[in-house]
DNA sequence: TAGATTGTTAATCGATTAACAATC
DNA sequence: TAGATTGTTAATCGATTAACAATC
């Protein structure tokens, strides 16, 4: 664990640097400063300074920082160069949308398998990876050693497959289910989204912003 | 603007609260004492108390909370009684799985409208609702004066696209595309969802828990 | 060199936690 | 009444911002 004790706020930002810099890089800038950053993503320029220094000292006094050369450091610090092995159960439309345009490649991810219930989607292509037996899971599993799955399920489904993950090995996952993860194994990794969640705090917002 | 100055961190907490109440309702109970909540949720009585407290003092003292009177007052501040209008621009898969599975009548929308701009899914029914083309966008929204959008379409659609909606009249956006809709229209209410930035938490904390 | 901008320490601000009197 | 648990104030903790010396 190269970089313990940095903050969860600072480690939520990292993907939004990681993605500024891709486009600044796009654009084709070569260097900025984190005042300039700070103007483009709304944050203070001293927040910046801050977040990176939690990782160290990647910019270059009277100068700023070299885009391509920060972006790779946080890359390296997220992770995106060690691939890891990830698979997606529950291939309805999510499961699909998520396997079409998440770009796994470029996070740090390989996508090797893709799982369902359901018959009439089985056999059924998606980029290249045929859609298995969730009955298959298990002999895949040990074949494969995915390290992470992506959990489209219903709550239902959800609780009995997270069990199931855990005991073949998969240590991290992303659940879009309503089921709490968490809950049963606190030693893995969680990221959970609720996109119900979202829909609420929009309502709210727009009440407030009337 | 009812309860203004509530902290964003609050604010993000009362849809988890709204289901965990779900929940608990569901399983048939009817009271519950903040250090109970805290314990399912993890998290501590005392900012459960606090973060209620923002809105009313809707416990008893020696009680707790009644289960239904505390998520119907937590539903009410969302603005879950107050039906607005949506509509998605973007059916393609991720599209597809939203109007399938958010539940936006629990959620205080009413889902009225689907566009694309790829021939062959204009037409196609999801969810009783027919895919329109978005060349009849301006039309449909002088008509139906949707007040929120959900854009799931391409970056460099998306911009044109959020300008087009916001002359309609388009108060509110869940944007799921990568162009960063509060640039242009900070006046603008947005909920920003990019599903590749949690991959890449996934993956540093995947490295950190190792 | 002079100007710019970092890295880093100190100050401020806000959010979380603890404590406890009020009260059901 | 006695026990439980809230609402709320005070204390702590952490995160953000400001400031500035170091230095490219």
């Amino acid at each position: 664990m190269p970089y313990s004790g940095v903050s969860n706020s600072v480690i939520q930002r990292l993907p939004r640097y990681y993605r500024f810099l891709g486009d600044l890089k796009a654009s084709g800038i070569s260097r900025i400063s984190s005042k300039a950053l700070s103007e483009r993503m709304n944050l203070t320029a001293s927040q910046i300074r801050q977040d990176l220094n939690c990782f160290g000292g990647f910019g270059q006094q009277g100068y700023g920082y070299n885009i391509d050369v920060l972006r790779e450091e946080i890359g390296h610090i997220l992770g995106i160069d060690a691939p890891k092995k990830a698979i997606i159960v529950g291939m309805g439309n999510l499961g699909k949308a998520l396997a079409q345009h998440l770009k796994f490649e470029n996070k740090g991810f390989m996508l090797i398998g893709l799982f369902d219930i359901k018959e009439s989607l089985i056999g059924q292509m998606v980029r290249n990876i045929p859609i298995r037996s969730t009955s298959n899971l298990d002999e895949f599993c040990r074949d494969n050693k995915p390290e992470v799955a992506i959990i489209t399920t219903p709550k239902e489904a959800a609780q009995s497959l997270s069990d199931q993950l855990v005991k073949l090995g998969v240590k991290g996952f992303l659940n879009f289910s309503h089921y709490d993860l968490t809950v049963n194994h606190p030693e893995i990794t969680v990221e959970n989204i609720h996109l119900g969640d979202k829909l609420l705090t929009l309502s709210y917002r727009l009440k407030e912003n009337d």
